[in-house]
DNA sequence: CTAAATGCAAATCATTTGCAAAGAG
DNA sequence: CTCTTTGCAAATGATTTGCATTTAG
């Protein structure tokens, strides 16, 4: 995978200490945080501002090397770019989210949306089930 | 489907004129406006606090009638449960459904909650998408 | 009559912006 | 040195809440 530091340089982004802090954050996360929680992370290393990370954040997205996710809380979650888009299976009795890394299904739902005209940009799949 | 009113009677959820003219608004829309333009159309028929609106979308909501979608603009965009028994998708610009057609999907989608261990019992499945 | 529902204003909460100071190249 | 980036404080915009008043049943 792009490692991000790269990107900056050959963007023209200028490697600060908080830049930089951010990156590394993103770069070890294993989940999808929110703005604060990447704040809260990256604060435990230096001093970052939370404007800095959204700024950062921002940066990243417009950069096309991450994708913003908006769910019911209204906080934005934050994921490197891989196979992008992927559907999300929401487990409404625990509330958990549980990402679906389905090649499969992607790729159906992305042609799906292409022969509509569309390029996909987000989809919501939720799941009424019981676990078996 | 559903009538909404008929939902609220059976709830214990006293018919009032703001309700009434928010669940109009709702039962005759064809897109997925958000609070804020369900709050412009309500406002055309009878004087309807936008707090109220909000009260109402999210009695609906816990009720189960509707589903509500935050995209990147963090606004709340509410849609009817079951109106559409089959997935589609919706043109983020303009909220309107595009249609989709599901040849295949729904035993993809079962499959795929089967390997993460549930039993489908029933989905939801919205894609959203970018005029090419 | 009584509990539910409302409108208004003010409060929240995530996110953004203005701006002077600090830092990279 | 110059232009980018930062932190802080204040602004923004969608949504929620407090509360006195209205209203359905």
């Amino acid at each position: 995978m792009v490692r991000l530091v790269q990107m900056c340089e050959q963007r023209g982004l200028r490697l600060t200490e908080p830049r930089r802090t951010v990156l590394d954050v993103l770069e070890t996360a294993t989940d999808h945080p929110c703005a604060y929680e990447i704040h809260r992370r990256a604060s435990q290393v230096s001093n970052v501002g939370l404007p800095t990370v959204y700024r950062v954040l921002g940066d990243l997205v417009k950069a096309g090397l991450l994708t913003r996710h908006v769910f019911g809380d209204r906080k934005a979650r934050y994921e490197r770019v891989g196979s992008e888009p992927h559907p999300y299976l929401i487990d409404i009795a625990s509330g958990q989210i549980v990402g679906v890394d389905d090649d499969g299904l992607a790729r159906l739902l992305e042609e799906t949306a292409r022969r509509l005209g569309y390029r996909l940009v987000d989809c919501r799949l939720t799941l009424f089930g019981e676990k078996k």
